[in-house]
DNA sequence: AGGAACTATCTATCGACATAGATAATTCGT
DNA sequence: ACGAATTATCTATGTCGATAGATAGTTCCT
């Protein structure tokens, strides 16, 4: 239900075809929030069935066009009301976790290679969502921009705060998982003896 | 797909039947993984199908029976496997920071609220983890005292060491979620001027 | 003029999971 | 002996999302 939302958000930058949307979770939001097209189009169908959005058909080429969808006032009413309502907290469901929960059941070298993983996972992420968030800062950010130019001066500092305030989750998040995953490996070396992969000559 | 393993994990420890598998689902194992009974019976069928696991029938009662499933080598086997082979990460589906990125829409007072809802959400959850973790650090938790007993003594470290620190991933991001909600009521203050809920008298 | 890459959209199938039940035997307290 | 709570299991429907396509027009480069 919240791809309805996350589409409504953005829409409220600009107006959009379904190719801009897709682009968009394939970029930006969908650091925060993912889907892929075949979600997209289908949804933005059911939201102009309900009014939450208006699709115009502009000309694209000489013999065709594409529908660009626009939020309407139920639209704004629609997300304003889910961003005010509380969300159910969704139960957990970890596979990291669960992993390491048994990882004496695989061995420790495999143990080992699950946190590097997971290290280098959330390293990766951490790096783009720290470069999204300076994006965000900076206004460099083209959507980013974009909405700027929508909204009055005087609201320009809270839309960059809480859309950076929002990445920096993200990253304490990483950095937590990443810590995590360092702890992980430290424990397996108490466990079972620092690792054997790089051959220690005379072992 | 990771409901299977989950149970299978579950199963190294002690065959379970049916019911005794749900009832894990909802204390030990539901804090890192959930599922509804609707889910777990069916799989346990299809895995008993694929020779994971073999149910026996055991009396209940003097008109009744019930299916205890004991884990084969084929299902440790599979374990093992999961637990080896590298997990895909899931792509990011993040509601809270989806809807910290739009607070702007919502009144700072709404926003507020959400955000105290985090905390107090991950407060409770945290202090569960917590106690878990302590659970199974003293080896009270009756699941992990019967999978010490099928196991040799030496072993019991890491079977032990390996659970809590799961939980103490658990932890260490509920605590980053917390620590973000209350950056986040300070931002509220910042760019919104301090709360207005409990009344300034004079204001 | 031709092909490659991009824009734009749509469809179909499948598994995971939520939600909301229904059924029936058993055990336990009074 | 009776009702309540617990144990044990099963079903059905719907949504979300993953995966894997298909189609067709457009722009751009050579």
């Amino acid at each position: 239900m919240s791809l309805r939302y996350a589409l409504l958000a953005l829409l409220t930058a600009e107006p959009l075809t379904g190719y801009d949307a897709v682009k968009r979770f394939g970029g930006s939001v969908g650091y925060v929030w993912h889907a892929p097209d075949s979600q997209i189009y289908p949804e933005l169908r059911r939201m102009e069935g309900e009014g939450l959005i208006e699709g115009e058909q502009v000309r694209w080429g000489p013999n065709s066009t594409k529908t660009r969808y626009s939020i309407t006032g139920e639209g704004v009413r629609a997300l304003r009301e889910w961003l005010e309502a509380p969300i159910p907290y969704a139960p957990l469901r970890d596979v990291s976790r669960m992993r390491a929960a048994y990882f004496e059941w695989a061995g420790p070298e495999s143990a080992r290679e699950n946190l590097r993983r997971h290290i280098d996972y959330y390293t990766e992420q951490v790096g783009r969502w720290k470069d999204m968030r300076q994006a965000i800062l900076s206004a460099e950010h083209p959507s980013i921009a974009a909405r700027l130019e929508k909204y009055p001066a005087e609201e320009h500092e809270r839309i960059i705060a809480y859309k950076a305030f929002a990445y920096e989750g993200l990253i304490a998040r990483g950095e937590a998982e990443i810590e995590w995953g360092r702890r992980g490996l430290d424990l397996i070396d108490e466990l079972e003896g620092p690792s054997q992969a790089r051959g220690e000559p005379g072992s």
